[in-house]
DNA sequence: GTGGTCTAGACCACC
DNA sequence: GTGGTCTAGACCACG
């Protein structure tokens, strides 16, 4: 598992640790029960400090995304074969969701065209069930 | 033009001003030419600092969502009949859709779902004109 | 607000601070709206580091009983008057609970000798409505 | 005596095996005189290391609950029958409750609720003899 | 070996 | 001023 970092970002070092290890999540590249590397390990590779990996795999932990434990070290808790989200994170993506969206929307995206950058974003993670007949293909 | 914000937020409040300012244009409330509260004027009913909201003020004017003048005040100066978006503006925006997607897929979000909240939220800023026949394939 | 502390104890500091500003909820003695000292302050006071402080605070803020901005600091967010609490609040604590009440039990303390101590505990907070009537007053 | 152990758990190895122990003693499973099983079975059923159930029998021992001999190995050595609990047990349970119950209440739980609750968990053990006459009072 | 805690001191973002 | 992030290095608890 290599994940590739912008030291020099604006965007904090422990926030990019996270959103690599979601995206891994997401694309199926790191399955429940995949390991990651031990919070000392990555820190050494990455020429990081400890406290900024360990900052990030907490973060992780407290989503229910990571199990930390000394036994097995880094290990993948959830994806989306585990079943539906907690209801409080569903709330709290749509608010995000929202954000985003309208940013597009007032940038000048079209209603079309911002659904189509979703799918096709989503269609890169890799597909979770028959993705022939796309049952949302209402995108217009 | 009433910007509701919290002030608990973990979320800066000048950030929450942009925001809300992007969605008023997303959903249509805020078209072009429409008049911001003046900065001393939403410091002042807000009961936040006057340096706070010229922030917000400042991050849409760089976004070239909003007109800056001694004159006029603050007035909208895009929204989504002001034609396609900057190309920097859309890599920046593909990355943090990215992101948020693959925290939906990752919390066990189905392709399905995600696109249709996606839709809703934006059928709920409005329609933009005939979707009939989406531009598709336009992510590169 | 004084915060004792055992700096000796086997008990991490964080957790001690948690504890203490858990339990002045509890008693009424931070209500809602009260602040705690700032990281800064506590940490100098207390003659212990920013960031062992800055935890426990995190912690709080987690368990949503802390607001933390940059404006008004450390503020309380939340106590008994702030209605149900969340249900997997409850049953993280059933669990700890059973454990809890498990070893008093082992250990020789009656049945009713554990209630009576709990009641006199939960007594010692203060009431929270007309304890005049101990509607649970079952307690043999 | 089986033994249910989340390995993934931030829970200590060590701490689950003693808290089922505990449990068990307060339920009537692991009356005093009961064989738990021995230290290398355990490990080995439970696929776990030697030295961590070695780490739980002796906090037990410590605590006055377990008698460890090479002859009949790991035998309960006290329960509800025993007799009253020693004193410093006493106040140090007195300490871990009330930080307990203080997290009820900080969370909105009532105080009848947390009582509720705490008879639920304890009427779940079973009963120890007919508490009619319940000696209150006796928290000092 | 692993993760967890604590200390010490720096700089940045926000208000 | 506040909280937030990052670095650096120490020691402890767990397995």
């Amino acid at each position: 598992m290599i994940i590739p970092l912008v030291l020099t970002s604006e965007i904090p070092i422990y926030q990019q640790i996270h959103d690599r290890v979601v995206e891994g999540i997401a694309s199926g590249t790191l399955p429940v029960g995949a390991s990651l590397p031990s919070i000392r390990a990555l820190a050494a590779d990455s020429g990081i400090n400890f406290h900024t990996v360990n900052k990030a795999y907490d973060l992780l932990r407290q989503e229910g995304l990571l199990h930390l434990t000394r036994k097995h070290g880094a290990v993948i808790a959830r994806d989306h074969t585990s079943g539906p989200p907690h209801q409080d994170f569903v709330a709290d993506w749509d608010t995000r969701a929202r954000t985003l969206l309208a940013e597009a929307r007032a940038h000048g995206l079209s209603h079309g065209d911002i659904l189509d950058r979703c799918q096709a974003l989503l269609t890169a993670f890799g597909v979770d069930g028959p993705p022939s007949a796309p049952a949302s293909g209402s995108l217009a």
